[in-house]
DNA sequence: CCTCAAGTATGAGATTTCTCATACATAGTG
DNA sequence: CACTATGTATGAGAAATCTCATACTTGAGG
């Protein structure tokens, strides 16, 4: 992690998120903006942050550890968000592993000088009510999805929503962990999409082929 | 659903709940009474209520119904809490349902004329928050081990958590439901404790004979 | 008393998914 | 350059879980 004193950047960063329109008091003073390297943990498992963070630039991944050793990825999170606002509420609450994708840049309110001021402060109050409902009905989702549908179904979907130009260029490991399987039953399945002809492979990645096929066999995971 | 005028069990429950407490402007004139029989459903799948329900006796669940017809079962609520507070910052968000599993009482607040109060009430706002962390937490928690964990070890620790002096007596489709797997297949590994001698079938339901066993199988699902 | 819905129970066979092992490629690092 | 970590890839066998079928029981309602 590293302060970023560049304060011509971090004007620019607040105007383009509009940060300052999530409160009702005047908190740009207080605000910091903080870098992170990829793969970087902006929130530790397990360790209260010190900082309320509003990712405005990258990409994170939300992991639950648990005690026989393996993780969860329970999330994607997108700039711009809310980091760390779970923790405001309750310091007791033992906090998820928040990692950074890429690099990323926070703004950075700190929880001990503010925190008594943002817990009286509505707007602020409403927009995270709005994240936290959000995000809660999308972890329903995900969750349900994991439990009902067979992998083939959701790797399906799951590489309808995340192609570009219709070619699949996700990291194999990770897909693992956010459809909750082990690396070796995804790639035995992308294995089979492959010589069904739903993908070929090619330097760029896999190569969406038979979209027509994979929406037939997503749509149900998808719809949800 | 059936609305109590009886006044005096009101004053009564909302004593007893402090349900005022959780408000900053006096919302008692709004309040009403809604009494919902076992089986009922306070908020059906996607249709939005129009009250935000505070649950002061009885026990609910809360289900995600997936397009294949299969249900997920991803919560219970206990009184006292909230129930329809998701829907309130986001009128657009199709709501999960929530289902009595028996007779339940809620005081009531209309959303179409309370709404704007409430979304500026810095109290309650905080107290939402605070709610929507926590059932966020639970939510990921449960869904991680769902994943990373067989249904043996989760069984393990569902019957230590749930049964009341060693007598385990939960209904088998509902608990299939909730740790997400098949009725057949929690019927099987409960023949499974069973000849193990973990539990003993008897009139009263499951005796806990090895709690040691089951703690053992079941302390990282249990820990975590 | 009959009937229907819901819960309980068990068998057989198929599918999904996991663990472990092993091999190779690539990028970063001293 | 050698070393290490990470990602990719594939095989073999086992475990976990599912679907479908079938029966019996029990409580509620007509």
């Amino acid at each position: 992690m590293q302060t970023i004193t560049d304060n011509r950047l971090k004007t620019q960063l607040l105007e383009k998120t509009k940060f300052a329109n999530l409160f009702s008091t005047d908190i740009v003073p207080d605000t910091e903006l903080l870098m992170f390297q990829s793969g970087e943990y902006i929130v530790q498992n397990g360790i209260t942050p010190q900082y309320l963070f509003y990712l405005v630039k990258g990409k994170t991944k939300l992991y639950d550890e648990l005690a026989n050793g393996k993780i969860a990825l329970i999330d994607f999170f997108m700039a711009p968000c809310f980091i760390g606002e779970m923790e405001l509420f309750d310091a007791g609450r033992l906090p998820f592993g928040v990692q950074t994708i890429n690099d990323c840049y926070c703004l950075a309110l700190p929880v001990k000088k503010l925190k008594s001021t943002l817990l009286s402060d509505a707007t602020f109050l409403k927009n995270i009510c709005l994240y936290l409902a959000d995000k809660n009905a999308r972890n329903i989702k995900t969750a349900s999805r994991n439990q009902g549908f067979t992998l083939a179904q959701r790797l399906a979907a799951f590489i309808l929503m995340t192609n570009h130009d219709n070619y699949y260029q996700e990291k194999h490991t990770q897909v693992a962990q956010y459809l909750g399987v082990s690396y070796r039953h995804l790639l035995y399945v992308i294995a089979d999409f492959v010589s069904s002809g739903y993908l070929t492979k090619t330097e760029k990645g896999y190569f969406v082929a038979l979209p027509s096929a994979l929406k037939e066999l997503g749509k149900e995971a998808f719809s949800e």
